[in-house]
RNA sequence: GGCCCGUUGGUCAAGUGGUUAAGACACCGCCCUUUCAAGGCGGAGUCACGAGUUCAAUUCUCGUACGGGUCACCA
């Protein structure tokens, strides 16, 4: 039997790490087995329902290259693939329920569960099965006459039910723990825990992959599976991702949406390398920078770990520099062009140099306009930013390299790399300076700043010669009025 | 609280009844260098605890502690 998975999502929203990472779990074991993947919305909850967020999950998808087989948007052969769109078949397979004895009409009010909730004598464990045990043909009876009603799964009240899960291996809960849970809400939508047994089953699922907080629902799944006589899937349940304290990951934890992710400058490929990793491992392979494509032929669910994992931003910050590094040069180009226009505006820059010396230095994307604001505003001097112990440089000796430093450089017929390079390096054996003592100083007096994306040749160069010599010469006269 | 699950350095983790217990991030140091980074080299740091089984336990069993999940007409 081929291989199927599916990403279920509820459009209620955001697309959460977490979701992310079932998605690309189970695209990754249908990929990894040759199988098919497919994408089913799961909008049972018209409460919750978030406007456009179907199209968000579409367009995740896309940009992390996790492309379905079968879907609301393609179609395919066990549609549809949206579960609004398939409610007579929920109720078709309740009244089989109903018939069998596996369910029952439940006449209870939301206030009569809601009391029994808070009365603090009976500790509550569930549903008190007020209405398992009604008259059948009376019960039907008040269905008929159009009494508002959900619909139940009878659970059997004695035995045991035991799974084996991939990850977690076998469980096993007594049959008494389980509660008569809702299969079909009194709008006549199914639940979750009913809507995902029979979907799962019609759409020939046969990995039902599924984050570690469905565990302990699953032997109520089983119990329906075997009422309807179905095959029970291959069940692999994923560990939580959570925060650095421990605790599930939420907002105070940072950018946890990829789509604030992607906003601070990550790259998708390095946000799908880092989750991947989350839970899991190749095993005797120690790489961890790997493509999709890698992924799709080394992943096997056997690597998944059962204790949560923590989201660690520094891992997270290292891929991506990793993947900005292996960027095509054009690629990231423009990606790096896209955000300085904007800061330079009518100005000229050397966008190549820049995103050159950009390319081995940038963590991520969000951080550039703050490392390169001192290209597009002239920012203050102090006599401190020209100290460097290892240079044995400070304000006074700069003070003079500079002066050495004007007339060469304003003389050059062009601004190249190359002639500046040279220049430089003639004015250093004609100064019997240091490279390292000449170039500090220039490239603090052209970025005004000690940390800086790139040396003095490339500042220079991004500058370009107008305002490199401007800045050269602010920085001349700041050192010379600095003590009258 | 009941039920279920988990626990290898700060983090992600490999792994085994006998190993010097991989590797990666972060951290520290050194080298390199036209700064800082990057890169190279090196370092520190771990089997939660207590019993039991065994010639031998990080590995198997049972407890304890701690952490997490779940107990909705949400998924």
């Amino acid at each position: 039997m081929v291989t199927k998975t599916r990403f279920a999502p509820s459009p209620t929203g955001i697309m959460h790490i977490g979701n992310l990472r079932s998605a690309l779990y189970e695209y990754l074991i249908a990929r990894s087995e040759g199988g098919k993947f497919l994408l089913r919305i799961e909008d049972t909850d018209r409460e919750r329902y978030v406007e456009g967020a179907v199209e968000a999950i579409y367009r995740t998808l896309d940009i992390c290259g996790l492309h379905h087989d079968e879907g609301p948007d393609i179609g395919g052969p066990n549609g549809p693939y949206v579960q609004s769109e398939r409610l007579h078949l929920y109720g078709e397979y309740a009244d089989k329920l109903v018939e069998s004895g596996h369910a029952y009409p439940c006449f209870c009010s939301v206030e009569r569960l809601a009391d029994m909730r808070e009365d603090e004598e009976t500790e509550f464990i569930g549903y008190d099965r007020h209405c398992r045990d009604l008259d059948p043909a009376v019960a039907a009876r008040r269905v008929a006459s159009g009494e508002p009603h959900v619909i139940r799964q009878k659970m059997p009240l004695e035995g045991e039910t035991s799974f084996t899960d991939e990850v977690y291996g076998t469980i096993t809960v007594m049959n008494k723990e389980l509660e008569d849970q809702i299969l079909v809400k009194s709008d006549r939508y199914p639940t979750y825990n009913f809507a995902n047994v029979v979907d799962d089953h019609l759409m020939e699922i046969t990995h039902v992959v599924r984050g570690s907080e469905y565990l302990s629902s699953t032997p109520k799944y089983c119990i329906l599976y075997d009422a309807f006589g179905w095959d029970i899937p291959t069940f692999v349940h994923l560990p939580l991702i959570v925060g650095e304290d421990g605790k599930k990951l939420s907002k105070r934890h940072g950018s946890t949406s990829f789509d604030e992710l992607l906003a601070d400058g990550y790259l998708p490929e390095a946000i799908i390398n880092m989750i991947a990793f989350l839970g899991w491992a190749p095993g005797e392979e120690t790489r961890e920078i790997f493509s999709l494509e890698e992924l799709e032929a080394i992943f096997s669910a056997k690597g998944i770990n059962k204790a949560p994992a923590v989201f660690a931003y520094d891992k997270l910050n290292w891929m991506n520099e990793q993947y900005i590094r292996r960027l095509p040069f054009d690629r990231w180009r423009a990606m790096v062009k896209d955000i300085t226009d904007s800061m330079f505006g009518e100005r000229q820059y050397n966008v190549d140099m820049l995103a050159r010396v950009l390319q081995e230095r940038v963590t991520k994307l969000g951080d550039i306009p703050e490392m390169i604001r001192f290209l597009t505003e002239r920012l203050p001097y102090s006599a401190e930013l020209f100290f460097n112990k290892r240079a044995k440089l400070d304000a006074d000796v700069a003070s003079v390299i500079l002066k050495e430093l004007r007339p060469a450089l304003e003389a050059l017929p062009v601004w190249d790399e190359e002639t500046l390079s040279a220049t430089l390096g003639r004015v250093c054996d004609e100064a019997r300076r240091k490279k390292g003592q000449v170039m500090g100083a220039l490239r603090v007096a052209l970025a005004a700043q000690q940390v800086t994306p790139g040396g003095a040749t490339e500042t220079a160069m991004i500058l370009g010669r107008q305002e490199a010599l401007l800045r050269l010469a602010a920085a001349i006269d700041f050192l010379n009025g600095r003590r009258p």
